[in-house]
DNA sequence: CTTAACTACTTAAGCGGTTAAGCTGAGTAT
DNA sequence: ATACTCAGCTTAACCGCTTAAGTAGTTAAG
């Protein structure tokens, strides 16, 4: 770990050239007899040599480096890495890179020209973004040609790998099992549709769910916020408004619901006697509130995961424009009543 | 954006020689002429050059990349990052490092070997790591010379910055909370505290605080065990078997409190009626819960800016070995009860 | 005995910047 | 007229590594 070790110093101490130990240590096509190679891995052991990643990357073109991006904010101001969604993906992307040997890059800062900069700059060989609904911003990046991989988005935009859950379906699951348990006035809390492709198809599902039961959709009872827990736990004040003629309600997001919850309480509406509410996500926090959220699940870590292998795929130059549809289903744990 | 335009582009665009164009860009002291810059700077954006990093790095032999180091695990086996503590460290961290144009390199597998090469092979100008507790790869970290700055470490090794909060104060103030509040046995749930710095000290707040107040710790009430939901609702089994003499309980954090609030449901005790309970770290959630959780508060997000101060005025050679002790506070929810 | 085909290297030209040192010509001092 | 200064550049070495192309020595084939 002394210093500065370069190639150079490892040819010299061998007496070869820095060619010889550059083709052993990546272990190219070149034949290098076996004696050299043994002295060229002692030497390099000896004298604790790394390599100048800066420089090899240069001379490569090749990079080690992948870009992971959030949006910015969402609903509040705190980093979405508080939200352990976000946390737990940009975990199992880490997880996986290192063990292909890649490095991972953060910004928090939403996919903008900025980022694209720096993606360039830094000969970034892949990213991976999450939560993007904004096309503009896409085509660009599709101009640098740097592979892409998005999480979680719906954009018109196909030249990029997208992987995400089935949104539509595991809201209709949610608003089905209410259904099942005998609801038929169900309500809808969710982030703002109109921004948000997840929401769009999360609303779908609850719209084609009503439909197959005959159930009219109420417009007043469809809540559109911000989706934190604050925003969920401010809706409360509306929802409990809605009660008791409204007996049911799928919330978008496990954030919201455990917020609602939280605002729910001040009203003196328990959960689930005054209302039962199917949450989406899978926290895991939704497993120790009391009552247990029920909840629509999603493999969160997987989604990272697959969102990675994707990557190196597309990097190592193969596939391309597939959407990766991870599976959803309910939980069952208490925040849902049977209505007789 | 188009593929690669280099400083000899520019250079040649505005008929000029690269070092010239290079001292323009980064500003440096030789005198240009007016004119020649903003033709450089024009050519700059017509040609939409962006500067290669990995040879502005080696050639100045500077980064502007800095990693962050967290735990691998913390209780069980997700990334800690699914723990909102750690994602919102991250998430200040990053955004200090934005404005000030540095990148932030993440690694979720604890401060060893491996990654000491990965700074060094990168160059990383920082390093900031949390939750470390072993001397040993300290020391290592000594010899590279690079700038680190640690979050909630507790060594012997005084190389470094170090910022965290005053933990042993956090727990003092915990527990005197409750003895003000009339409660005399008092337990206490918390991690492993021979691996643990932080879980020693904010033990040993526990212990001064009783004894101010003359009583006698109960060796059977300390709970040890690993810092997760799962843990503390785990505990539920061996805690209610102390109840009804113990009347309190001081968690060293909050994920064991809100998992312990959860197991302790199953043995039909209720918080805080038969059991008051204090939580650590102030995390979003214990505001949401039912009841809100009573905690120690510290700034999470302030933690994470500090570090990055700090070892930004490393890297610009100042100030060296601070410890950083940011205030703690109580957040008073409805967890405790008033024992008359 | 040539020639071809290997093996086991070396040479050297980059990759895209930085930066110390040098050069040039106009303006000022002597 | 000569020397000095200094603004405004240029030159070129270098950062540490990769890699196409070349070379020498051996062995096998014709």
């Amino acid at each position: 770990m002394n210093s500065k070790v370069t190639l150079k110093d490892v040819a010299d101490y061998v007496g070869v050239s820095t060619a010889t130990v550059s083709y052993v240590l990546n272990g190219k096509q070149q034949s290098i007899s076996d004696e050299t190679k043994e002295a060229i891995l002692s030497a390099v052991k000896e004298l604790g040599y790394y390599p100048n990643m800066n420089a090899k990357e240069l001379a490569s073109n090749r990079s080690q480096l992948i870009g992971v991006v959030v949006p910015q904010t969402e609903g509040d101001n705190k980093s979405v890495f508080a939200n352990s969604f976000y946390g737990e993906i940009l975990g199992s992307i880490e997880r996986e890179a290192r063990q292909q040997g890649y490095q991972v890059v953060i910004s928090c800062a939403d996919l903008d020209d900025n980022y694209i900069r720096i993606a360039y700059e830094r000969n970034l060989s892949g990213i991976i973004a999450i939560g993007v609904y904004q096309d503009g911003i896409l085509s660009k990046l599709s101009e640098t040609k740097i592979p892409v991989v998005l999480i979680d988005s719906y954009c018109k935009t196909k030249d990029f790998d997208n992987v995400r859950i089935d949104d539509e379906q595991g809201s209709y699951l949610a608003t089905s099992y209410l259904i099942r348990n005998g609801h038929r006035r169900i309500g809808f809390l969710c982030g703002h549709i109109q921004e948000n492709g997840v929401m769009q198809k999360r609303f779908q599902g609850y719209r084609k769910a009503l439909e197959k039961a005959g159930i009219n959709l109420n417009p007043q009872w469809v809540f559109e916020r911000k989706v934190s827990f604050e925003e969920g736990r401010l809706a409360a004040a509306y929802i409990a408004k809605a009660l008791p003629e409204m007996t049911g309600l799928v919330c978008t997001a496990d954030v919201m619901a455990i917020g609602l919850m939280k605002g729910l309480h001040t009203y003196r509406v328990t959960v689930p006697e005054d209302l039962s509410i199917i949450g989406f996500d899978d926290l895991e926090i939704a497993n120790y509130l009391e009552p247990g959220l029920t909840t629509v699940h999603q493999a969160i870590a997987e989604k990272g995961a697959k969102a990675f292998d994707s990557l190196l795929n597309e990097i190592r130059g193969n596939s391309r424009q597939q959407d990766i549809v991870l599976p959803v289903s309910i939980i069952e744990r208490e925040s849902v009543k049977e209505l007789k």
